[in-house]
DNA sequence: ATTACTAGGTATCGAGTAC
DNA sequence: TGTACTCGATACCTAGTAA
């Protein structure tokens, strides 16, 4: 029923906090952090410093062990994921939309591509949204381990957004298309919104993208993904 | 008397309306932006966004007009400084310390440079904190006008503190050092608190980088500077 | 020392509304 | 339409103080 509970929003002097903690390494180690201290680095009272810490734990964004006198406060992947997500907000602002690119290897998808393409759901919302009606079938290209965190950075950006919905009984997920340059013709990379951190991203476009690039499986291929 | 007033903090909702703004493109152009519709995108209520606004003008941060229905926003050089700075703040937790590279070319200076350096006041916290007794002459560089934007950000990142003094009856102002890499010996990047926007950047080592270098004016010299 | 509870004062919010 | 005021209600902060 519910996937998402109601997350009230973080208050600014939350993420100064979170923001502290990453900056001490907290992201993949627990650090020292007093509520005397960390209500003096934010401005407030060490009662006040307590309670934005406490509530942080409760939401999910740290996880604090007790020692004898001080506690330590390690980041969980909630607040690295919020973190990064303010972060590209700002990397916007200064650096204008952004793209990444890298080198990947054609592989054979499972066919799958075909089957969700062909939902009459998703096609009227790909030639509203990307402009054109898709061929039925996709592009899979596995990116090396070394792209990987790049790659998945992509997640944060603003996409142009498909929407799930239900028919013949079951639920089609939603996902988000990137425009995506291989090339050739005009294309998008789709990331499912229930992706399983795969190594392998799919690209659409209007006509077969096998034969427009005359790829096989194994061929290497350079893509630049672009935020929308 | 008094350089910087008491400046009260901005709360996490002004700096998010000064983030919408930037991204609309208010730090170059007044933008169009309701107290209702700031309201929506910040999660409060009309009446609320409205005082922010203007809080965020009586404090220096925007600038509005009023046109015949709806407001128009631009944002201060304070307000960008600031979003640069919460910027960089991200950026050095997920990228790690920054750099930048430019090509420069060698000028000369107006000696000015070896009057400072000879100062006691200076030549102690030189020795101190940057490990070595300057030279007592500056490195000057001209920075193209393509260059300057980025080579300005330096002066949001943390460098190495050089304070200000009294001494023969006037005063000497702080600057802040940059590691630098020319190529040659260890050297630094000096910017003084007080500086007037200039082209120029001066550079300081424990020998005389005109002759380490075995460069003159008006040759190309390729620059690099490194956070603290 | 810490972390964290209660009490009471104040800052801030949204509804209503004037302009 | 807009922006911006007054006015209760309440959310939040700090001080005091357990544990």
């Amino acid at each position: 029923m519910s996937t998402s509970a109601r997350r009230p929003r973080l208050k600014g002097e939350e993420v100064q906090l979170l923001k502290i903690l990453a900056g001490s390494g907290g992201d993949h180690v627990p650090v020292v952090l007093t509520s005397r201290e960390a209500g003096e680095r934010i401005g407030v009272s060490q009662q006040a410093a307590d309670r934005y810490l406490m509530a942080l734990d409760k939401e999910g964004y740290v996880t604090r062990t007790f020692g004898a006198r001080k506690q330590r406060l390690l980041l969980t992947p909630l607040a690295v994921d919020l973190l990064r997500k303010e972060y590209h907000g700002y990397r916007r602002i200064f650096e204008g939309p952004a793209k990444v690119t890298f080198r990947g290897t054609v592989s054979s998808g499972l066919g799958e591509g075909r089957y969700y393409l062909s939902q009459p759901g998703y096609v009227v919302q790909f030639t509203e949204r990307l402009g054109y009606t898709p061929f039925p079938g996709t592009l899979n290209v596995r990116v090396s381990p070394s792209d990987m965190l790049k790659v998945g950075s992509v997640k944060h950006w603003s996409g142009i957004r498909i929407d799930g919905f239900q028919a013949s009984g079951r639920t089609f997920g939603g996902a988000t298309c990137y425009p995506g340059i291989l090339g050739g013709p005009v294309s998008h990379l789709i990331i499912p919104d229930r992706t399983h951190h795969q190594d392998v991203v799919e690209f659409i476009s209007a006509v077969s993208l096998r034969e427009a690039l005359r790829v096989k499986d194994g061929d290497g291929i350079d893509v630049e993904i672009r935020e929308a």
